[in-house]
DNA sequence: GTCTATAAATGGATAGAC
DNA sequence: GTCTATCCATTTATAGAC
């Protein structure tokens, strides 16, 4: 099954609902959610509106349908951590997992990071999205106990500035086929684990 | 003269236009600004839409005024930061002098950060926005020579890192008036330069 | 599976009375 | 300075033909 949104069905010409998504998502972070509407959309697909919704059962199905492909990233993520030993190596893995989730998920959970809660689906996905954010909270907090991060910062404070600076990628990372994704990934961690000042 | 919504004209009832500014700019930032209308905006202020337009001339006028007075306070700092010595000076009293900025214009630089470019109001802002950021880049390339910011991260990345984890301030910084502004603009620094790692 | 046409509701903004 | 009433464009979504 194809999730690229280039139709797979052999002869068939037309959008599949993958396709129909994956092209609203793209116009939803270009002009906002609010700020696209459907005959936006429908142009851009080059369809028209009629066609559009053959595909879809509403504006709000496409932004529960992203939302839920960015959080299930998220979770599945927080999920693999758990199988590993101790507090430091859960927080690097998930450091790491976050920042591949963003770069690979990058339409979606950009949609994620700007949801205001204007409607029962947004509401529904920021409640997860806290129930994520809590579980990192957790994490920092254990590693502190350890020694690991440093216990002079509030655990949620530094949860919030760590994942402050890994979300803004949303704001400036453009994948370019250039590769190099792992080294942005690796010198965030680095300036989020030892700083920015010179050694 | 008031900036604090509440009207100051002796005996006279009803709102200036600042007041009519805060209030709109309140919601917008509840709701995103395109997902408020100016019926929500009049029945926030417990006016009539008629009355509405009689302090302001349209809503894009609104979100027009909230964005100079960002803009206004961001680039205020940098002039300020340019009467100091050396890069390491100028970059440090910039990164106070932004954190002290977001926590007092929380409202205005918020809708700043969100802007999408849908309109001519809000593509001057956001090269405005640019300008701003093309000066701290510059910033610390220079005192990446100095030896005061480690040389091994792009200055431009260096930049959106640093300003990813000061500007997250405004999604989850609420001031309660608890009087601990300083405290959490001190660990941004310390995090921003020393890192989570335990030392 | 796509089209045109249109329904039904909402949005920004204005008119004119008080 | 505020109100009610209204205009007109836009928006989401559906109907029904091909």
């Amino acid at each position: 099954m194809s999730t690229s949104g280039v139709p797979t069905r052999r002869g068939r010409p037309g959008y599949d609902q993958q396709g129909v998504l994956d092209g609203a998502v793209e116009l939803f972070n270009l002009h906002g959610y609010d700020a696209t509407t459907m005959d936006m959309v429908a142009a851009h697909l080059k369809l028209s509106k009629g066609a559009l919704y053959h595909h879809i059962s509403s504006k709000e199905q496409l932004l529960e349908l992203a939302l839920d492909r960015a959080l299930g990233a998220l979770e599945g993520v927080l999920a693999d951590s758990r199988k590993l030993g101790d507090a430091a190596a859960r927080l690097e893995f998930l450091m790491n997992g976050a920042v591949d989730v963003l770069a690979r998920e990058l339409p979606s959970v950009t949609l994620l990071l700007r949801l205001r809660g204007n409607s029962a689906v947004e509401r529904a996905a920021l409640d997860r999205r806290r129930e994520f954010d809590a579980r990192v909270t957790e994490l920092i907090a254990e590693a502190q106990s350890d020694g690991t991060i440093r216990r002079d910062i509030d655990p949620g404070a530094a949860s919030r500035m760590l994942f402050g600076m890994l979300n803004s990628l949303t704001e400036w990372y453009r994948p370019d086929g250039s590769g190099d994704g792992p080294r942005i990934a690796a010198d965030m961690l680095t300036v989020a684990l030892d700083g920015l000042r010179a050694p």
